[in-house]
DNA sequence: CCTCCTCGTGGAATCGATTACACGTCCATG
DNA sequence: CATGGACGTGTAATCGATTCCACGAGGAGG
């Protein structure tokens, strides 16, 4: 592969010269930079990225390090964040943590290994010494989705609170009583949060939480079923399955399926993050929906904004509800679309 | 960041000694070792990947273009991508074409640039002059899934003729006559091969496939939506759509909830590529499935082989027809499980 | 006509690693 | 006791870019 010596020899100039041409500097006669553009054409020259970014000890390139590439939900936020930085000018590299906190290491590793200039991360866990370190030293870096309390990280999120307690009323006004939750893991903040989110809403109806109608599970769609086969065996099993995420909904689906039992007449089922899958699943699902795409973009330019030294920004975007069939009732009109930011924060 | 130097003045002896001690090189005294070993703990020191790759002339880094990450089975294809290249020591750069070729163009050049080791792709198009230079002038490549006749590139693939076949079987076997099929873009393998598969069967039971019943979709959701409303206003509409993958299943389904209408009773379903929500839809999705899995390992095993100089081997595995209930009639059993290698040839 | 500035250019240092080569020690062998 | 090989180590070249600095040519101004 032709290497920048080359076009300066075939050009019959210096390789400084060759550089100022690529990266336009201003000081290159007309002469000079045509013959440096013709051997550049000539040979099929093309810059190599790996000399480049040694000597200017930048890659242009963003690590995202995602909880499970295989959810929905991370897939659009992925994709939402590769258009945003190419849009900038940045390369992303994906490393899928697969919920697993070794495998998280393992890429922040790789990445930072690679000298990545951000990192875009959505932790499985609270928070490995690693990550701590990297935070702490300095490494350009955002939390998309979930984040770690109490590292000075700027998080993009969505609060689905308002959501939630939408939900809960949705349910409540159906006359369901009996309200069960899957978890995620406790020490994600989405695993936690939308539990307690849900304990608030069902405490406005004085409604109570029991232990055994929190089932645990780990935002996979196996954890999800056990989690449901547990509430069915319960003496007394909840009326309304609320699944934290929707790879844990389809678990739901499928113990529910294998009992042979309906939903919703015989269990209604909810989920936490919206995919169009749901609009086709026996029954469509009610669920509540994420501006995931907007996450992606805003994430993408609170790092780069980080990286580029100017002040980041902490944004919270509204989640919301869309009503459909799988708690009971008919779905009354068209979901409302993804509306925009609502509130901006510092962190 | 600490570098080598840093490491070496602290330890007390040269970079040499320090590089050696990291590549575990045999001729380091144990005393070297250790205080090396001391060093780089103490700083934290982590090796300049950029620099190495620079020298070594190797990134240990592979690149994927995948046709569209949204697609659940190229995610999954993604994924089992990923895992098999960890677990070879190699890191993959993932470039998502979203089916356009200017974007995957794009994608293959940053790749290029960034000096990836080889190049996984799934072609969107009949190969720009760019991915056919590449494949020329030597780059390590695979195709995987797709692929580009005529360009000497190992193929990676599954072969759903037999499958194909089974299914217009099946259709037939129900007493459907009027097929139709929602085709890929012609410029991808897998767009023009499935509708020739298709003609194929259709033939042996003296059945036509009308241009009228040939609606050409572009591998996306909207796509299989246009298609399936242009079918459903014919004089005389198809009594089955098989959609070529599962977006278009998925804006099949769109457009026929939309008038109104029930699948199978109104009109039947199939897609190409199986995927998890298809048990779950309204009502269960019959579909030719496909070893994605299998398919991801064993393309990144055959890059490797290129990569490495060993001879490479194109793989082409089998795919297998599931039945649901989107075509009439209930399901039997259980779908038998992922199929291993049926056939391996040189390319 | 001399001086100074600007402009275009090339030489060479640099980024952080790897590795060929040379050198000194030490021990075993003849 | 001399000699040669093995071993451990350091020096320096190298990978392909970017960029500081110096230099020569040419034009403007005094």
């Amino acid at each position: 592969m032709a290497s920048i010596k080359d076009v300066a020899a075939e050009a019959g100039v210096s390789v400084a010269t060759v550089s100022r041409v690529l990266n336009d500097h201003p000081s290159v006669s007309v002469d000079a930079r045509t013959r440096v553009l013709a051997a550049v054409e000539a040979l099929g020259y093309r810059p190599n990225a790996v000399a480049r970014s040694l000597r200017t000890d930048q890659t242009r390139t963003l690590g995202l390090v995602i909880s499970d590439v295989m959810n929905p939900y991370f897939t659009e936020l992925a994709r939402s964040v590769e258009e945003e930085a190419r849009a900038l000018g940045y390369s992303v590299i994906f490393g899928n943590a697969d919920e697993r906190p070794d495998l998280q290491d393992h890429h922040v590793r790789t990445l930072l290994d690679r000298r990545i200039d951000g990192l875009l991360v959505s932790p499985t866990d609270g928070g490995s010494p690693l990550m701590l370190d990297a935070a702490r030293a300095g490494t350009p870096m955002v939390f998309v989705d979930r984040w770690i309390p109490g590292v000075d990280v700027p998080v993009v999120r969505a609060d689905g609170r308002p959501a939630v307690r939408d939900l809960v009323a949705h349910l409540h006004g159906l006359g369901h009583r009996r309200l069960a939750i899957i978890a995620g893991p406790a020490a994600t903040t989405t695993g936690s949060e939308r539990v307690e989110a849900f304990r608030e809403a069902l405490a406005e109806y004085g409604l109570p939480l029991p232990d055994a109608y929190i089932g645990q599970g780990d935002f996979q769609a196996e954890s999800g079923r056990r989690a449901t086969d547990a509430f069915l065996d319960l003496a007394e099993p909840p009326e309304v399955v609320f699944a934290a995420d929707n790879l844990m909904a389809l678990g739901a689906l499928d113990a529910v399926r294998a009992r042979g039992m309906r939903v919703p007449e015989d269990i209604a089922l909810a989920a936490f993050d919206d995919i169009p899958w749901f609009v086709h699943t026996d029954p469509p699902v009610t669920a509540v929906a994420q501006p995931t795409g907007e996450l992606g973009r805003a994430a993408v330019r609170a790092l780069v904004d980080v990286i580029e030294g100017r002040p980041p920004q902490s944004v919270t975007l509204a989640a919301w509800l869309v009503v459909r069939r799988s708690c009971g009732e008919p779905a009354p009109a068209t979901p409302p679309a993804e509306p925009s930011a609502t509130n901006r924060s510092q962190p």
